[in-house]
DNA sequence: TCTATTATGGATATCAAGTATCTACAATGT
DNA sequence: ACATTGTAGATACTTGATATCCATAATAGA
């Protein structure tokens, strides 16, 4: 269980393109290069962005990648879900099991006939597992990661 | 980014021991068929709840798996762990890049020499993510689950 | 002690997903 | 037109999860 490499660079490529968002569009090749990853895989993770409106992408000489969208509307969570695809933390794969039956269905079959469908309980923890997760995640921008970078450094220099 | 099948069988199989822990050794026959799953690959996730401690197994005639300890000191997180691995959920695979320097080290080393080895500011974020988690699956244990499956039963049963 | 029962650990096979690259194609500005 | 730059498809490699089989070790009961 972890997270992909995609979603790190992804998430680094975000940050690259909010630091020089004032000079203009950033070329697939000078994003590649500050990540330390090649232009082909690279291209990949930035079309899924573009896909999900992250970012603008402008062909043609000069062209390149840009935000779509102002750095603090860019959740951590929505980079993390158009990268890693947004199926549930955990499934439930005893459904037919008499386990599962158990957790769920059986007892509600006996004992109140209209309840079916109701889920396992051990994936209503799990589910209450990955909603405190996205919470965390929505709460966090990218703005924010380079608000702090740059307040580090405007610290470091001020002090000396 | 999915937990595995495994996990979701040992949090199963540790949920059949709980509720049966008055009839003594379980077999991994009867826990196999009980969740659906195949004796040999539930040995597996099995013996990686004993190596750790959460199960205990008795070999021979009428031997087979109890608990190796109270059921409301069996963590989520505890589970899950043995089942998954203690890894990380997130790396920062941008260790040697410039990107990764603007986030962490690059600055630190101009302004502030003694600051080297700090973390990659999204590395901070998803660490965070990370505790919040384990927070939540820390503070759900296999007996909780069992009690509230009970209860349940009990609440139908006795409104009719 | 012998035997049936039961868990253990190693070897192995299969499959899906992540990682990574290359190439032909389309769009854009000069 | 033409050089530049992103897009999309095909493909290869690696890793991890899933799953099974078999030989071995340990135990209880006759």
């Amino acid at each position: 269980m972890q997270f992909s490499k995609s979603t790190d660079y992804a998430l680094h490529a975000l940050i690259h393109l909010t630091l020089s968002e004032k000079d203009g569009h950033i070329g697939i090749k000078e994003l590649a290069h500050t990540l330390g990853v090649s232009v082909s895989y690279l291209s990949k993770i930035m079309s899924k962005l573009r896909q999900d409106g992250i970012v603008r992408a402008v062909p043609g000489v000069n062209g390149g990648y840009e935000l779509a969208r102002p750095a603090d509307e860019i959740t951590f969570l929505e980079v993390i879900q158009v990268i890693e695809g947004r199926e549930q933390l955990f499934e439930c794969s005893n459904l037919h099991s008499q386990q599962h039956q158990l957790l769920s269905e059986e007892m509600a079959e006996v004992h109140l006939p209209k309840h079916r469908g109701s889920e396992c309980l051990v994936k209503k923890v799990m589910d209450g597992a990955e909603e405190q997760l996205h919470q965390y995640l929505r709460q966090h921008t990218i703005q924010a990661v380079v608000d702090q970078a740059l307040n580090r450094q405007h610290g470091f220099t001020s002090k000396k």
